[in-house]
DNA sequence: CATGAATGAGACTTCATTCAT
DNA sequence: AATGAATGAAGTCTCATTCAT
């Protein structure tokens, strides 16, 4: 019971956070939606900093696991290789909606310590490497690697926003093509 | 010197809304920045929410004039319409770069009311109806416009904030691959 | 204890409204006085227009209370009546004198609402009811009710007031006089 | 016209005073009912303490110079007498309406300085000296003058109150029978 | 003289955090 | 361990007062 409290206390304030940002949620509105005392979540979590920081280390790891999962280390199929990565992070943005809105919603946020922000280049870094990688491959263009994460990570995050909005909704055709737009973006265009 | 205090509000109010977040964003802050009195908002502003609202119309209003200004109105072009949206787009980010990063981190607000709302959806709509146009002409792919959206405004918004993080230095090389990425990943892959 | 709190900011709140009016009064200051810390009076009171409203109402039942309170029903001797009823409302100025003059001083007030108000009246109607009786029975003299309560609910509410001040004693004999005069004012002069 | 906005300032601020109380009236309401800036009251008074108590130490000594206005000088008929400040009360109230109300509303005010305070006593005392005159001729019963002041003004009071809350119409009948209840409260019941 | 824009002290109120139960 | 009543620092906003025009 006790792991049973700090659980719904992350998922609470994750989804607040997400909803109303860390400046617009408030410690009892936390603690209303896990069902624990407004004091209790002070017994897991120093104080609402602490609290928002480990969230957003835990939610990154938690994607960054998500996109290792059963990576093809074959360096040779990169397309196979993005395919991966572009289903993974599906994968996580629909089984962890929440969280990916968490994360995008706090990814620049002032209120992020060293740690956090450290873990969330780690992550990125993950992106960055199969980048590179593709780049020497001269199979993805020749671009500043954040460029590209822009490219693609930017689609993606606004695409989910999206879908979370009710403005788009969510299928396996609209996420393939999306998918095949961002290696049509990315990638060198001679496949013919 | 009496629009000037206005002027100075808002342009201290766009800039830490940009960094701070709008909850994270107070009164006195803004008073500071501005080197007006704390109550001297408040001779221009009802209160926090029509401040924060008034200059999120404000800045869409001036981001959607500066993408009409100019836009060729032959529909054959489509791929020229597209390199003046794009550039559009990229001037505004850079003359006015505190105001697309206020737009973008507050248009999921929930402080938005729905006269801000309904003005942002006119904005996108303009975007929205070229795209339509271009898959009438068979020149864009045929996806959701909204899914197009993601693609060229989320990798364009995610593009700047790296930017103005300064993980990516602007460059007119840069600006042009992106472009081109975005084209090649919402139009038909036809041309050659 | 809980109950303790309310009670004390009650009754720091009555005393103070009394003493410097509504808009007089700060919530600090009430908070002082029924020593809690300012943020716990709106644990108890939704804000400071409740509280003085809230406040208002209870204190104008007990006084009713008070008056109704073994209130002879015979409706034949209504000296008698009268008798009980001044003598009531001079128990309640006696052990409720701040209640007493919070209710004078913010019967008229700009903040009562609605229900206050409503409350206030059906106090006042009590009396009426008396005068209406008494008139019926061609013992009291034939005015509008209003205008006799002006008489000795006027009386009374100076008088007090003077007491408050200092400017007179509250004697037995005094209060019987005042009594007696308020009395022959609205009895029929015939009794001998 | 300068004094025009003197008068101006004093009338509004006696209306709103009144209506809201001291302390629930701001400097800029004033202004706005006087048709003056902000800044020309501190052109006349200097400031908001000092313009209350030169307001009701004016309404005072004009009330104090009405009651006195034509006074019977023949100690003889103190009925007589008593008629003459009775109508006189009356006239003010009916002449100068918001003027009793700012008064009776302020004379007990936390505001009202040393000067207010004496002011407001005079006044009083030329009631009591009345009375006294009328306790030396076994006319008025044997009462603390302010115990007696407590029936006449006290239902004075109360009356125009009610009267300019609409809940009573002023007649010249309802007035006569006023004042003879009062005169019966207060006067030994010889009279037959 | 008259104004009203500007100010900042201080009001009401919220909320992160503590602590007695 | 869990709670939620209590707190007071800090936020939003008002308003008496000043001063440049």
């Amino acid at each position: 019971m006790a792991q049973n409290k700090r659980e719904a206390i992350l998922k609470a304030a994750m989804e607040l956070f997400g909803e109303l940002g860390y400046d617009g949620t408030t410690m009892p509105m936390i603690a209303d939606r896990a069902k624990v005392g407004a004091g209790t979540i002070y017994r897991y979590f120093e104080n609402k900093e602490t609290l928002v920081n480990l969230l957003f280390q835990d939610c990154v790891v938690t994607f960054s696991e998500v996109l290792q999962h059963g990576l093809p280390q074959n360096n040779q199929d990169l397309q196979e290789q993005f395919h991966h990565l572009f289903s993974r992070m599906v994968e996580f943005a629909r089984n962890k909606a929440s969280a990916l809105n968490f994360i995008d919603s706090h990814a620049n946020s002032h209120i992020l310590d060293d740690t956090s922000k450290s873990i969330f280049n780690d992550f990125m870094d993950h992106i960055r490497s199969y980048l590179e990688n593709g780049k020497k491959y001269n199979i993805i263009i020749d671009m500043p690697s954040d460029a590209l994460i822009s490219i693609v990570y930017g689609a993606f995050s606004y695409l989910y926003r999206l879908i979370r909005n009710g403005q788009l909704k969510e299928t396996p055709e609209l996420l393939q093509n999306v998918e095949e737009c961002c290696w049509k973006a990315i990638s060198k265009s001679s496949e013919n």
